[in-house]
DNA sequence: ACATTACTTGACGGCATGGTCAAGAAGTTA
DNA sequence: TAACTTCTTGACCATGCCGTCAAGTAATGT
């Protein structure tokens, strides 16, 4: 590989994290070429489509959100309710603060094997907080797995289409979703 | 006027009913154009734009859906707490049953004044009665009209995006948000 | 039947995006 | 430095939509 090449493919890396972390990952890659001084191009001739430039830099762009995400919660020592939901409140304000976080949970490219790594393990862990609450009793035994994933599934869409409402009304909001979610008597 | 174009105009009129019903008010007016079997320039001539066609067609094709639920709620003689939650409940599954009647209440054509004030006869209706479940104590008193018309809103981007999800499924979740909205101990 | 006027058409330009590729530019090597 | 190879470019095609308008078509009145 050229050293032109090569101080390109890394331009365009970090140009990518930049653009793609205020954008979303469906930001057009011309602005991509913009921003790290190249043409379009080359961003293909170099990663071959989006999927494998969005592929080259999921990692560090998102990966390590949601792992930390996952991490804190699990450290976290608390009644099962909190886990929960402390799990679902952190998710959720992800997929308002970034918009390529959101993107990998609203699985906006099925494509990508990373993305869909990802998104599984964001479930799963998910999923086994659900069903510890739902043992102990403090989460309504009628929601499913399934209904985990719409639950963040719809957060993004609304957090994508309802971009005029501050973060603090989307944090106040996101508790009557909660909410809802517990037993009763809660 | 002449004949020709009088039947063109209720053709078009019938046309956009038909093909606004199933896709909602975005849906290109080629469609519409080759459904009433005349050319996208007649619809222009006609009409003047997209939001002319919609002032036209949208009494018939919305206006008496949302106006039905409001009297039908309306009617109902139940304490205030089945009155909102119903009245939400039949808004939300209108938005998953017709898309027209979901861009109206998205605000999807802010221009259009007829869709305007449809829009606020619905929000009016909600917060009336949101006012009254508050004022029974059985609906959480942080919940502020704004938020009302975000919950639809909400449910409306929903709809729209996540149309994989059967109505079923859409309808048991929205026990889950409604839930949310009670006051404790219900 | 013909002139007049109303009406319709569909090709067109505009915009935004995705992805491609021949031609030219620029490193690399001897 | 000259030949060779790699790399980059941006114009290009394709898609899908909006809205326009000159030119063609057809109803109407006398």
């Amino acid at each position: 590989m050229r050293a032109d090449a090569r101080r390109n493919v890394e331009g365009i890396r970090q140009a990518a994290l930049d653009v793609f972390r205020t954008g979303g990952l469906t930001t057009p890659l011309d602005e991509v070429a913009k921003a790290a001084g190249v043409s379009k191009g080359t961003i293909y001739h170099r990663f071959g489509s989006r999927t494998g430039l969005i592929n080259a830099v999921v990692e560090e762009l998102v990966a390590e959100r949601i792992a930390g995400i996952i991490e804190a919660v699990d450290a976290l020592d608390g009644p099962p309710l909190l886990r929960f939901e402390e799990y679902l409140l952190r998710t959720w304000l992800l997929q308002y603060d970034e918009p390529a976080a959101n993107d990998v949970l609203m699985r906006v490219l099925p494509e990508s094997e990373p993305l869909t790594e990802l998104f599984w393990r964001a479930c799963q862990f998910g999923s086994r907080l659900l069903y510890e609450a739902q043992a102990a009793g403090v989460v309504r035994a009628d929601i499913t797995p399934d209904d985990l994933v719409y639950l963040i599934l719809e957060r993004g869409v609304i957090a994508r289409a309802c971009d005029q409402q501050t973060r603090d009304d989307y944090r106040r909001r996101l508790d009557f979703v909660l909410r809802g979610l517990r037993t009763f008597r809660m």
